[in-house]
DNA sequence: AACGAAGTCAACCGCTAATTT
DNA sequence: GAAATTAGCGGTTGACTTCGT
């Protein structure tokens, strides 16, 4: 990515894409001094940037554990119950996702799920409304966090925001706490599974 | 092969919350 | 308690890549 010109002249802050070098510099300082006062780390570790974008450099990339490359079928399933729970609180999302960055999940629902589901939510509206199919609601399900929050009221009456949001709780990073909290999504009409197939 | 459209994703922006002075 | 600073979040942008014609 190239730099971006804003006009400004009084200071000349580097943008855009970073260097490997700029990378080594940031790990390097991080690895001594810690991940804290990014004005500070910015300036110490001779990076021409400002704090803000040392730390989302940090946070999105350089990070340790970080994982890359393709979400996972189990992982994009968890992205779309807790989506379906939390909505576009992506920190929140990426919290239970170890080694994944809010970032990422964002631009993976963004250009992957949010597809998928538009594509579902047609694909009810043109279905017949059947009770045999769902006794207890209409097809038109599959709506968004406003839509859907009295659903989510009542999945909230089932379980503790506060214990779900505590990420103290032992092995909150692990799959158990997932089946904790998503048994409670069995509504056929939501069904991942059926999305993937789409 | 060339071109435009669509998709992807790293990075920036503006805002609010939390913390420090 | 107020002001300043810092951290963090979600939305948006735009360069690059891939796909379709």
């Amino acid at each position: 990515m190239a730099p971006r010109n804003d006009g400004s002249v009084k200071k000349l802050i580097n943008r855009g894409a970073w260097t490997a070098e700029e990378d080594q510099k940031l790990a390097q300082y991080i690895e001594i001094h810690g991940a804290k006062k990014w004005k500070t780390v910015a300036t110490k570790a001779g990076l021409n940037r400002c704090g803000k974008s040392c730390r989302l450099r940090w946070l999105n990339y350089l990070r340790p554990n970080i994982k890359r490359g393709n979400i996972s079928d189990e992982e994009e399933d968890l992205i779309l119950r807790l989506h379906k729970l939390l909505g576009n609180r992506w920190s929140l999302i990426a919290g239970r996702l170890p080694g994944r960055t809010d970032n990422e999940i964002k631009n993976y629902w963004n250009s992957h799920l949010s597809k998928k589901i538009n594509q579902n939510e047609k694909k009810i509206e043109i279905l017949p409304i059947s009770k045999e199919n769902n006794p207890q609601k209409p097809p038109n399900t599959m709506q968004t966090n406003e839509e859907s929050s009295s659903e989510i009221g009542d999945a909230m009456t089932n379980f503790d925001v506060s214990e779900f949001l505590d990420f103290s709780i032992e092995g909150s990073h692990g799959l158990d706490w997932v089946n904790k909290f998503l048994e409670l999504d069995e509504d056929p009409w939501l069904s991942v599974d059926k999305m993937r197939t789409l």
